[in-house]
DNA sequence: TAGATTGTTAATCGATTAACAATC
DNA sequence: TAGATTGTTAATCGATTAACAATC
């Protein structure tokens, strides 16, 4: 192993979740020309513990001063830094359906670190057009052209039938980083970064907290019933 | 407190966020008419320890027999039905724009226990159609819609300078859970459920990552170097 | 100075993993 | 029977929260 690889802190994935938030608060504070912000003033924001979010900015390199807190847009910079969004990666998506549609519409992207440069599809009625100003090409076309644009970093937005065979292919051209948008567990080489977004994992939370809410109440009216 | 009140079991909340893809896999597995299916079958498709998955059933109320293992259709079924997916319950989207239109093309959404039955946006040229089959109407008609159909779930996307005076509309009017797509800390009162699905906290993690990565390489191309 | 806030160490909490008996 | 798998209890791990000294 590298001295490289030894010497890299690995900050927990809890923490790195929730960086963008503070970034996006940051934002809206340094264009309300706050210089100064507290961890008390960002924990009320967003509902978290102020001291987890002084431990979150220590491990993102930020230090701030004591009773002063931290300079609003020197932070937000660090961070932004810190997640590598200072200047855009550029990216392709690949499946543009409804919902790959929707995230090449998604004009704050940019601002988030991501810039997808192409579009890939097999729908005939969908290559060679361009979709809010993305061209869509043929798969086909796309060993030639990862290669030559040095992209690593890919959205999977395909059916997911079809997410394992194209991750597959995306790998095998050089991609590194896959943003899953397919409800499945991708099989993927060692070292290749995958990151699901799996919408119904939510959706788990929410319709069972929500069916206990319900049947709570009901209960609750029975009993006044009787 | 009630009795019901008391009794319900915190079930927490990684577990309900893994029991969706348990019945994903479960459903493609029943289709292929595999009549029995095990812990460990389950994690490798998952990638999940067994043990964890074992737990996560436990919870859910489902048992299975040494040796043998669990009933397929029947696991599914029990947490289809544990989940209150298998009557789809109907829900209002907010917010009609590229995203929102993409939850509307999702086909596959009853199959997770929700119907999207009316859409409500202020865009007049929204306003008045339909969007993959579900009527778009005017935000002012909200109040009246809802207490009258009786939705209690909503799924917000709006832009995220609108999202907390929408909410507060759509509390207002009988809503008792939101699927919260904007990026901002929605303020609601106790009692009521928010499930935020920031897509940007995912990018946090990936683009560390992929940082870190790229990083790695580099250092150690260098070090081949000298 | 007094008080708010940072930075850091210790305590708590909860989720995951390991161990193992029970069982088909 | 032997071996795989469930069900459950104990051990580990890691993240969050609490406590408190340092400091502007």
């Amino acid at each position: 192993m590298s001295k490289a690889q030894e010497t890299i802190k690995s900050i927990p994935e809890p923490t790195l979740r929730r960086l963008p938030s503070y970034c996006q608060v940051l934002l809206g504070l340094a264009e309300q020309e706050q210089e100064y912000v507290s961890c008390t003033q960002l924990g009320d924001a967003l509902h978290i513990d102020p001291t987890l979010i002084r431990k979150d900015l220590a491990l993102a390199g930020a230090t701030g001063r004591p009773k002063v807190g931290y300079v609003t847009k020197e932070l937000h910079q660090q961070l932004e830094h810190f997640l590598g969004w200072n200047n855009a990666r550029d990216a392709v998506l690949i499946g543009a359906g409804s919902l790959g549609s929707a995230l090449m519409g998604y004009k704050a992207f940019d601002q988030y670190g991501v810039n997808i440069v192409l579009a890939f599809d097999h729908d005939p009625d969908k290559i060679g057009k361009k979709i809010h100003g993305i061209p869509v090409l043929p798969l086909t076309r796309m060993p030639n052209l990862l290669e030559r644009m040095k992209v690593h970093l890919g959205i999977l937005t395909v059916p997911a039938d079809d997410a394992q065979s194209i991750s597959e292919l995306m790998v095998m051209n050089g991609i590194l980083a896959i943003w899953n948008f397919a409800p499945i567990a991708l099989k993927v080489p060692e070292g290749i970064i995958v990151q699901n977004e799996d919408l119904f994992s939510s959706l788990g939370i929410l319709s069972s907290k929500l069916a206990a809410l319900l049947k709570r109440t009901e209960t609750d009216h029975e009993e006044v019933l009787t």
